[in-house]
DNA sequence: TATGAATGAGACTTCATTCAT
DNA sequence: GATGAATGAAGTCTCATTCAT
C-alpha cells in the first residue's frame, strides 16, 4: 500500500491545469491573475512556476493537453461509424456535446485560441489542427464515395462545418448556456449544412 | 473661412479610432497599449482621454460606430434585392468583401469582440446584433416566401450562417491574407449553406 | 523669464542619479531597491523607468556619466603640471581627495563597479579605462623624461598605483571615515610609491 | 569498521564549500541560487541547511575557512625566510601564486568580501585581517631592522602593498587569465614597492 | 483643447528557506 | 542525515490614467 499517492505530482500539475481552465473561462487569459490560479488550485503562486514555465506556457499547456484528449476522443467517436454523413453527425453532435461536460475548456479554447496568435509569437496549434482534419477527413471520404459534392473546396468546407459549430457554442456560452441547448443545434447544423437551407421543392438553377 | 477644418476635433477623434483599429488589430486589445495609439494617431497619450473615458471605452465606441456603418451599409446592399435567396448571397458576399476593405476592423471585431464579455462586465454589443438581425430578417422572408425550408430555427440558423462566414474570414486573416480569399469563399459559403454538403444525386432518407 | 526651469526634466533625472548614488553606497546595488531610490529621489517609482530603461541601466548610467566627470576633472588637474612626477603627485592627491567629495560615488564605483562584471553581460567600463589611461600617460612620460625606471611595465605599474590608491580609499570608506584620512593617505602613497620601502640608506642589492 | 567513509558528513561539507566557491566566483554572490551550489555540489537544496544556516552563513563560512587555511599557509611561507624583504617578498609571491592554483577562492574574497559589508550586518571578517597582520607584522620588523623606513605609517604601508597586489589579482581574473601573469607581475609589484618608481640616479630632492 | 511627464497600483516571477517523508 | 516539492514574501517593471501647464 503507498504512502502517497504516486500521482502526487500529476495530480497537482492537474488541478492547476484545471483551475487555469475555470478562471480563464470566466475572466479571459488577461484578465485572470496567476495569483487567482494558485488560490483556485489550492497551491502556491510560486507552485505554478514549478510546473508550467509562465502564465503562457500554462495556456499553451492546456491548449495542448486538453486537446489532444478531445481528439483522441473524436477520432474513436468517428470511428464507430463508416458513412461519411454518420461520421459528420457523429462529429457535430459530439463536438456540441463536448459543451456539457467540458463547457470552460471550450470556451478557453474558443476565445483564447483565438486571440492567441496575437500575442504569443510563433505558437502554433497543431492539436487545433489534428481536430480540424478529422473534419477534412470526413469530408475527403465523403466525396470519394460520391455522396458529397465535388465542386466543393475541402479546406474552405471544414472551416464552414466547424465554423457553424463554433459560433453556435459561443452563444450558447455566453447566453449562459440558456439557450441554444447544443444537443438541439447539433441537429440543426447536421440538417443544414447537410442539404442546405433550401426547401425540398424550391428550384435550384439560376443561383450558384 | 475658418482658418482649420471646422471638422478639426471630430477628425482628431476619428484619427484615434482608425488608429486604434490597427493597433489592435495588430496585436490584440491587451497587447496594445494607449500610447500606440496615441503615437499611431498622432496626438499625444492625454489627449485620447479628452475624447474616449478609458481604452475600454475606445473599444466599445469603436465597436458601436464601426458596426454602424457596416450595417447601415449591409442594409443597403442587402435591399438591392428582393428574392431572399439573392439577398443572402448579397450579405455573404458583402461581408467577405468588407475583408479586403476593412480588414482590420474585421479583425478587431473578431477577436476582440468576443472575449469582451470577459473582461467588460454588462456591456451588450447592439450594433452585432443588428448586423445579425439583418440575416435574421433574410431567413425569416425566405422561410415565408416558401424558399426556405421551415423546420429551422431562424435564430440557429443565422449563427450558423455568420459562425460559417466568421471563421473563413478569421482563417483569411491568420493565414496572413494568403489563403482562402474572401471572395472566392464567399460562393463556397452560399453554396454550401444553400444547397447543403450532399451531392444533387444522393440519396436524402436515413439521415435527419 | 521662463515659466519653469528648463532644466527640469534633467534636474530629476540628475536627482535620481544622486539618489542612485546615496542609496547604492550604503546597501550594495543588489541590497538597494528600486523603490528607496524612488523615495531618495523624491519620484515615484515608475519616473525612474522614464529616465533609465533599467536598474542595471541606472547604474551603468550612473558609471558612465560621473565618471566622465571625473575624468575631465582628472585631466585637468593633471594638466597644471608638467613635471611627470609633480603629475603623479596631483594624480594620487585629487583621487584620495575625491573620497572626501564624492564619498558615495566613489563607494560605488569601488564595490559595483569591480562587480559588475559578473552580472552584466558584455559591460565594458570605458570611462574607467580612460580614469587609468591618464596615469599610463603620466608612467610613459616619465620614462622618456628619465625619471622613472625603464625596467617597469607600464599596464603593470599603472594597476599597482591605482590598487593602493583603490585599497585606501576602500579602507577609509570601510573604516566610516575614521582612519586613514586621505589627504594624509595620498603623500604616504606618493611617497612609498615613489620611492620605495627602502629606507634611504639601505643596502639595494642582493634583491630583485 | 564504519561501512562508509567516517569523514563523510565533513566531505559533504566541503563539497558544499567548494561548489559554492566555483559558482560565486563565476556569477557572484547575488547571481548564484542556492540551487545551483546544490546542484554542483551532488546534494540536495535542503541538504545545504543541514550545514549552514543560511545563503549567507555559507559565504562567510567559506571567508573563515578558506582564508584560515591561507593564513596558515602564508604564516609557514614566510617563516622560511628572516630577512624582512626577504619575508615581503615570499609574502607578495605567495598571494600572487594564489591566484593560480584557488583561483575561485581568490576571485570570491576579492569582490564578495568587499561588498558584504554593505548587505551583511556586523560581519567582521577577522580573518582577512589576520593575512594583513602578517604584512604588518614584516614591515614593522622591516622598520626594526633600519631596512625599511621610518617615517611610514604600518596600517596605511600594508594597504597600499596589499592593494598593489590586489588590483593586479583582479585584473588578472578580469582579462582571463590571459594578461599579467601572476608570477610576472609579483616580482614588479616587489621592486616597485620596494624600491619606487624613480629611477636610480634621478634626483631625490623638491618632493615629497 | 492639447500635451506628455508623472504617478502608483498591481502583475508576474524568483528563490531562499522549510518540512514531511 | 538527506531529499526536493512546496511555500510566499518581496522585487522589478508596466502602463492606464491624471493634471499642471
Amino acid at each position: 500500500m503507498p504512502k502517497k499517492d504516486p500521482d502526487y505530482a500529476g495530480n497537482k500539475r492537474n488541478r492547476i491545469l484545471q483551475a487555469a481552465i475555470e478562471v480563464f473561462s470566466q475572466k479571459g487569459f488577461f484578465g485572470s491573475k496567476v495569483s487567482e490560479i494558485a488560490r483556485a488550485s489550492g497551491v502556491a503562486d510560486g507552485t505554478i512556476y514549478i510546473y508550467f514555465k509562465s502564465k503562457d506556457d500554462l495556456l499553451i499547456a492546456l491548449f495542448e493537453e486538453k486537446m489532444d484528449e478531445i481528439v483522441v476522443e473524436m477520432r474513436r467517436k468517428v470511428n464507430e461509424y463508416t458513412n461519411p454523413l454518420d461520421k459528420l453527425k457523429a462529429y457535430i453532435e459530439n463536438h456540441m456535446k463536448l459543451l456539457e461536460g467540458e463547457a470552460g475548456l471550450i470556451e478557453v479554447l474558443q476565445v483564447e485560441l483565438r486571440q492567441s496568435s496575437k500575442f504569443m509569437k510563433d505558437y502554433t496549434p497543431v492539436k487545433f489542427f489534428e481536430y480540424l482534419d478529422i473534419l477534412s477527413g470526413i469530408i475527403e471520404e465523403g466525396k470519394e464515395a460520391g455522396l458529397f459534392r465535388l465542386d466543393m473546396n475541402v479546406r474552405v468546407a471544414r472551416r464552414i462545418v466547424f465554423g457553424a459549430m463554433d459560433e453556435l457554442s459561443r452563444t450558447y456560452i455566453l447566453s449562459k448556456r440558456k439557450n441554444y441547448h447544443p444537443s438541439v443545434t447539433a441537429s440543426e447544423v447536421f440538417n443544414l449544412l447537410a442539404d442546405g437551407l433550401r426547401a425540398p421543392g424550391a428550384e435550384n438553377s439560376g443561383h450558384v
